[in-house]
DNA sequence: CTGAAAGCGCTAACAA
DNA sequence: TTGTTAGCGCTTTCAG
């Protein structure tokens, strides 16, 4: 039994459709028509293949395949950084939906640079990759955009409309629609907005989002503070920089992890009482928040969900929509706000407005 | 001049060394050869292949070399779970510093489990992979050793002896040293320590190592809590446990990042005062560890720089080790206390014990 | 120093 | 329904 096998594995290292053929005394065709689950097969005949194929440890050369045109079945993920819980969440959820369907999935980082998601684009595309499932940076370069239009790809949470309209993101305008909300409602008036800058898709539409929480109230008064969406320091300096006007805001909103990151670090060193002094609403749900002083107000993202939903459609997309036109489909998570014990009721008369 | 490429590209979408050749009106192996840098092939006919070659935008066809038994230019990075953020900031260096050299990154999640972990080396190997970096499971398979044994592999973290002997890691030992020590200096005597279990060749330096500390010191008393080391829940209960002894520890010292993150939660939600009812000392430097109450004092580990140092061995190793018996080397870099201002003085003379 | 030819393992025309 | 044949692009003998 083993011995017949081991003999056939010595002869070059891995056991070939060849080797099967030989053995049922059939051409290797058929076998790879087999394997392959050709219709025109007749199913005695697959089976007898499956089970000598099995028995002898047969695994199939991707190589070979790939030769043969055959894409791999690696998926790029390209996100800015890794080391962002965020990502690595996607990362994560992603990994676990495309093992089962037997993708391997390849880590790109941006560094949010288009000339670096260039160069990855450039390597993912030449390797034949199944497909990219992307975070797209701030200014793609023309060329990556070319490049990712050949090959199948979806972009998460940031979107582009010059490549595919295949998107999962979150209603980032929600988000901060909800945070901004959920201030004005405890009587603040002069509220910050740190976020991203709009030249980023979602950077816009958080800023409009906050921008129309404040439009519906009377007296409502926004200050915004705009920059690198990954940068803690930008977030530090601006908090600093707000907390200094004539008349400081009373509550602060951030429009992203790394600036809530970047804001937590500040007023904690600062030692800046909250939300006596002032109240703040978190981006993301990093476990620590849950901790930060009394527990961070914060809007939590559904980030492992809308990995997966991403995972499950790419799935469907490449294995079943292989050859057809790609069909456009978005969509579109809800955030939740999360009330902790960061934010508070205005009470100081001096800065209720009316 | 571009219609001439743009002629060949046309023919079937890649220029391969074919091209090259009919071009120049040499033989295909000739452009190999060239390409390959072969020691026979003139000087002045390589500078001539490759200028055609950078001209007519040749890239070579890796899948081709593949199956002529080159292996890939993928390394695959082997980890329990990507979102802890040790393993994020990892993978992150890694592929920081194999990029310039042509590798690329992909992702193995093995949830410290000896089965998942098998499969994922199988689909590497499979692969020909250029190498695996792996931080192994707690129970390996024995076919995941046999497999890793005929591929160039890289331990990170955790050691098994039955694998390679390049192996990147910390001093676990000394990490729970210092940081026993720390809380023995202040004063301290009964002293908890919730950490992974000794399986793990980690989780076992890492109680000898507190086990070191209290030995050196008269009358100290050691409450050692061991569980899995991925989970959070149990040392939430574990620190429960220990406060409800009839006479508790007056300090705790953890032995892994997920065992803080979850002995933080649970103080936080209990609302114990530390470090005036208990000293608490952490493993890792999770950023938000530094704003955790009044900052948590915690043993930081180098594993950025960890990282970085085994990224390039591996090229090293990969690149220039090719035929030679691979080299053992090991690397084991030192953890740094950082106080703050979560272990104090035991002053309560009620718990001294003599 | 260079060329011709033979494959690697697989798939896809063409036959039967 | 199955077999035959001819490559995919590259490396690697073996001859010049």
């Amino acid at each position: 039994m083993t011995t017949r096998r081991a003999a056939r594995q010595s002869a070059s290292g891995a056991v070939t459709i060849k080797d099967i053929a030989e053995r049922l005394d059939i051409s290797p065709s058929t076998v790879g028509r087999a394997l392959a689950d050709d219709r025109r097969i007749s199913a005695s005949m697959k089976q007898r293949v499956l089970k000598a194929a099995a028995e002898m440890g047969y695994v199939a050369n991707h190589a070979a395949r790939m030769m043969r045109g055959a894409s791999s079945n690696l998926v790029g993920l390209m996100v800015p950084d890794i080391r962002n819980s965020f990502y690595a969440t996607i990362a994560h959820a992603l990994s676990k939906c495309l093992e089962p369907e037997g993708f391997r999935l390849t880590l790109s980082e941006t560094d949010d640079n288009g000339l670096t998601e260039l160069q990855h684009i450039r390597a993912l595309t030449s390797a034949k990759t199944a497909g990219i499932i992307i975070v797209p940076s701030a200014q793609p370069h023309p060329d990556s955009i070319n490049l990712l239009n050949e090959t199948p790809h979806i972009q998460l949470l940031r979107w582009r409309a010059t490549l595919s309209q295949q998107w999962f993101g979150i209603d980032d305008g929600q988000a901060l629609y909800q945070a901004a909300t959920h201030l004005l409602e405890l009587g603040h008036r002069r509220i910050a907005y740190i976020g991203s800058s709009a030249q980023l898709p979602t950077g816009r539409s958080r800023v409009e989002g906050f921008q129309a929480a404040l439009a519906g109230v009377d007296g409502a008064q926004g200050i915004e503070a705009l920059g690198a969406p990954e940068s803690k320091s930008f977030a530090r300096n601006a908090i600093y920089r707000l907390l200094a006007l004539r008349s400081p805001p009373t509550a602060v909103v951030t429009g992203s992890v790394q600036h809530t990151l970047g804001i937590l670090d500040a007023l904690a060193s600062d030692r800046i009482r909250v939300p006596e002094e002032l109240s703040v609403v978190g981006f993301g749900d990093e476990p620590a928040f849950r901790w930060w002083g009394s527990g961070l107000t914060t809007v939590t993202l559904p980030v492992s969900e809308l990995a997966t939903a991403c995972g499950l459609w790419f799935v469907h997309q490449v294995i079943r929509q292989r050859s057809t036109n790609p069909v456009s489909y978005s969509s579109l998570c809800q955030p939740t706000l999360v009330v902790r014990g960061s934010t508070s009721p205005l009470e100081r008369s001096g800065d209720v407005l009316r």
